[in-house]
DNA sequence: TGTACATCAGTGAACGCGCGTTCACTGATGTAC
DNA sequence: TGTACATCAGTGAACGCGCGTTCACTGATGTAC
């Protein structure tokens, strides 16, 4: 890549950068300006443009790079349940994990899932979406595997992401040991969302045979 | 009350119904100006500070009619419950019928729950815990009376709570078919919990004698 | 390798706009006697 | 009931501000020969 191209790519990161930095529990991407996150990154408001049409085409990489976040963090669990086991408390531990590092990625994610800009709540329904669907697969595949077959596979993955995005959500402000109890809730929480599909799928094959 | 008072409350419901029909899917409380609210209430922008001190003060007096409103809608359920039983498919009836008839209203609640605004933040989750509290009550005695007691009351309810207010974020721009799915999606999530909350009550029981 | 021209990321001045807020005011309503 | 004064919701002009966007430009980098 020449070095102009290169040099190009480090002003857009530095944009994006500039603007993940000013997210933050008491600022959302709806009160960003152009002109801040130009100054934040260091070059002249106009030559924003060189980069981005307006800033919500910048808003809409960085959910992007969220979506990515997301794929990688369920790689990860994978991994960890093969070699852990304990499918509920390994996953709720590494997407804390993965929050706590990627901070206001996270939070944009979970803003902008019921904000303001049509296009975002699509762009991150989209990438949630994604991410059920892979969990629903999962836990229908484990759930087999183990001899306790759930009912509504993909109505448990709902329920799960929506419990885990929203205590997450809370996990962004909180001290050391609001975390410490979130986490124990949030693995308590999916636990009777998992037993209970199991007593439904019971009750199902009971009656219907 | 003297005419000119009641001239006064006029005009300052004025100016929350015009903030209020302002709100919707496209539009959140951050995105209001205090000339545009004072614009569709039919006074001058100056005439504004007569009523609140900036335009945060009438959102913090909306997030308060919307506490009523969800206290009124729990009294509703209760009595609609002790009259038709199921408990959980007359909840969320309810909520999804309080939902309709106070779009607006509970928009402002889901987005300012997890929004911008610090003071914003903790008066939604102020209502919003009260309500919590109150089902978590409800649960445990129906719990009691119906000799299925259930493990970790307040969990329960904080879940599903949080089930109940993010499908309901989705229910108010659904079409009606989609609405009929969230509903019976929603009681599917509920029971779930329910079920699994029990099931682990039972597993601490027999463990523990 | 050197030269002449093309590309293009970054610039600074300038624009019009809606905003929140201040101020001194008006005139209808309320109150004291 | 009538009068004189006080209250106060609503007003219009004016302010300074940061915003997004346009434009013609500069000069370093890239390319063709």
């Amino acid at each position: 890549m020449s070095a102009r191209a290169e040099q190009k790519l480090r002003t857009r990161r530095a944009l994006m950068d500039a603007a993940l930095n000013q997210l933050s529990a008491d600022r959302g991407f709806g009160s960003l300006s152009l002109r801040e996150v130009a100054r934040e990154a260091g070059i002249a408001p106009t030559s924003f443009y060189r980069h981005f049409s307006e800033l919500d085409e910048l808003g809409l990489a960085l959910v992007d790079e969220g979506g990515v976040a997301l794929r990688q963090l369920m790689r990860q669990a994978r991994k960890r349940i093969i070699r852990d086991g304990s499918a509920i408390s390994t996953s709720v531990d590494t997407f804390l994990e993965y929050l706590g590092n990627n901070a206001n990625l996270f939070r944009l994610m979970l803003r902008e899932r019921t904000g303001v800009s049509k296009q975002f709540r699509t762009a991150v329904k989209a990438e949630i979406d994604h991410f059920v669907t892979e969990l629903a697969d999962d836990l229908s595949r484990f759930g087999e595997e183990r001899g306790k077959p759930i009912s509504d596979g993909r109505t448990v993955a709902e329920a799960m992401v929506t419990l885990v995005f929203n205590q997450g959500a809370e996990a962004l402000d909180a001290t050391k040991e609001e975390k410490e109890q979130l986490r124990q809730k949030l693995k308590t929480e999916l636990r009777m969302v998992l037993l209970g599909s199991q007593a439904m799928a019971r009750h199902q094959n009971s009656t219907r045979f």
